[in-house]
DNA sequence: GTGAAAGCGCTAACAA
DNA sequence: TTGTTAGCGCTTTCAC
């Protein structure tokens, strides 16, 4: 069972200090190059390796370690976040914890306060719903906290890095207004989060611009699974009046919306907040709102740096562009 | 700039030592009631949060850490394990330092160096191709290592996770020979994968089982995107005697061979290992071999912390199962 | 039931 | 150029 060599080790193997050795970890200038050497030689025969918990222990050290808190993982939207914050974080020299809050405020707060206790440097989150007044200053002890996808509203403010919402949902609900719809349907995820209700103001606007009147009878908001977004299509196709179009306001929707479409046997054009695989493949046009997903963490955990960086000033908000693209219909 | 509160400013506070902090902060029974109660006070009004990297640096103190090295954090695939093996870390009490090695030898080297030098308690890997004899118990130094979804060959042996690839395979071509097929294309992902070769010998079994032939013109190996997929299908599509079906060994490769039936406007049925969402949308009947990656995080993270927790004799292999699944065509 | 002293592995400040 | 001392925040002796 091996353990670990210390730089005391690699001092009584090399016949030096362990200050000396520390000085040639951290390749510091004034070593003998023959002490230098045979430091050198000390570490790779006994295989050493720094003890990062025990350097970041002293004051003015830094831990090398970001944490970062998102809803699920497992969510591809969520992981190409965390993607885009690990690469930055890798080219600074620094390791991500990450964690899933499940959506859960308390959960979130949890994990929070684990990353904090193991010192990360700074914190990047996708907040779940609910109050966070919590994060105050005191908790988070100089710690630069970065907010993703959803401003916390109320209370402290943070670095905010956001899509486009609510111009990439015009854009491509004009886009259908363009293509001669004028019945557009909209199902709307979970309206309570900012990403739905800004998308959902970019639709309305739209109408709006092309002097269209919203139509109570072909909006449905609130959906949070794809089986609800079914049922919810369901309706819209069955009813008296249907739409000519639906706008989905994300893709787990969307995917929701085709398949009440094949359940009723109507296809209608769709639209989408969110890119898709194999949009391109489906019975109907297709159109989307992209855009990179690991950007956002980049430019999060760019400006997470800056901040480590000593880049004081009032908290930024950072509005990444979005895209409209079009998936021409297959035909089978 | 309030700086963290230390266990001696609690005990200031509370008018005790650090030890009976210690004490209260690690529930410690021989504690008197009312100290207790002052402590817990002092606790809250400062915010006191213990600082881990202190505490992990005692002997016999445990890190609360464990890493993970995956090729693309950002892809679904290993986001999922990567998901399940937080959840159980969480359950535990332990975080998870996750990093992408981009499928490079040399960064999933020193990606886990970095996590060793942090004093993770353990490690899991989905490896990417190459020598992992550096993989020594010198270097490693007792921190347990598993192996996910493609084991190590040769060297020091780890306790292992897989699929069950060549039997999800051989029953996924099998269903399609009772189908009807005789003449079953595939095209391959990188065959010098593990997974890439195992499943591509559940093929030949398959073919084999039911007294087929295989045909070298049918078969097309060692593709790495879709765009490579696409191309290979428009050559299987167009020779002079083509396939009926066509197995994908991965989803990637489905959405290839997918765009390239759409290019050459000859649609056949599918079959492919990994599911894929929309795949009951397609105007092609899909096969698919479904599992639960996150499963494997979870199986995976069981085991490293049954080893922590002392479980000790030979290296285990665990296989998990996968399931044929059939979505029906859609007709537009 | 509580505290004082020592030390985990490392590095800043100061000596030599 | 190199070594000694001290201490980061915590917990383990071992006294009291």
């Amino acid at each position: 069972m091996p353990s670990r060599p210390t730089m005391h080790d690699v001092a009584r193997v090399a016949g030096v200090s362990a200050k000396t050795v520390s000085r040639v970890v951290n390749d510091e200038p004034r070593v003998d190059p023959l002490t230098r050497e045979r430091v050198v030689q000390a570490i790779a025969s006994l295989g050493f390796q720094r003890n990062e918990q025990a350097r970041s222990l002293r004051p003015g050290q830094r831990s090398t370690l970001i944490g970062m808190v998102t809803g699920d993982l497992g969510n591809p939207f969520y992981s190409a976040i965390a993607r885009g914050i690990e690469e930055v974080g890798r080219l600074h020299g620094y390791l991500l914890l990450s964690s899933s809050s499940e959506e859960q405020p308390a959960r979130e707060r949890q994990l929070i306060e684990a990353l904090l206790r193991h010192n990360v440097e700074g914190l990047l989150i996708v907040p779940a719903a609910g109050d966070h007044r919590y994060l105050t200053s005191a908790m988070l002890s100089d710690v630069p906290l970065l907010v993703i996808d959803r401003p916390i509203t109320g209370g402290h403010e943070f670095d905010t890095v956001v899509l486009e919402n609510r111009q990439g949902a015009f854009d491509v609900v004009s886009a259908l207004i363009r293509a001669g719809h004028r019945r557009i349907g909209v199902i709307d995820g979970d309206s309570e989060v900012y990403t739905g209700s800004e998308r959902m103001q970019g639709y309305f606007s739209a109408l709006e611009h092309a002097g269209l009147t919203p139509e109570v009878s072909l909006i449905r908001r609130g959906f949070h699974g794809g089986s609800q977004a079914e049922r919810a299509t369901l309706e819209l196709l069955h009813q008296a009046q249907p739409p000519t179009a639906i706008f989905a306001t994300n893709n787990r929707i969307a995917v929701g919306v085709l398949s009440g479409m094949k359940g009723a046997g109507k296809w209608l054009p769709l639209a989408c907040f969110d890119d898709f695989e194999l949009a391109d493949m489906l019975p109907v046009p297709v159109t989307v709102v992209t855009y990179d997903a690991a950007e956002m963490g980049r430019s999060a955990a760019e400006l997470l740096f800056a901040r480590l960086k000593g880049f004081t000033g009032a908290p930024v908000t950072k509005s990444l562009p979005v895209q409209v693209r079009t998936y021409p219909t297959v035909h089978s």
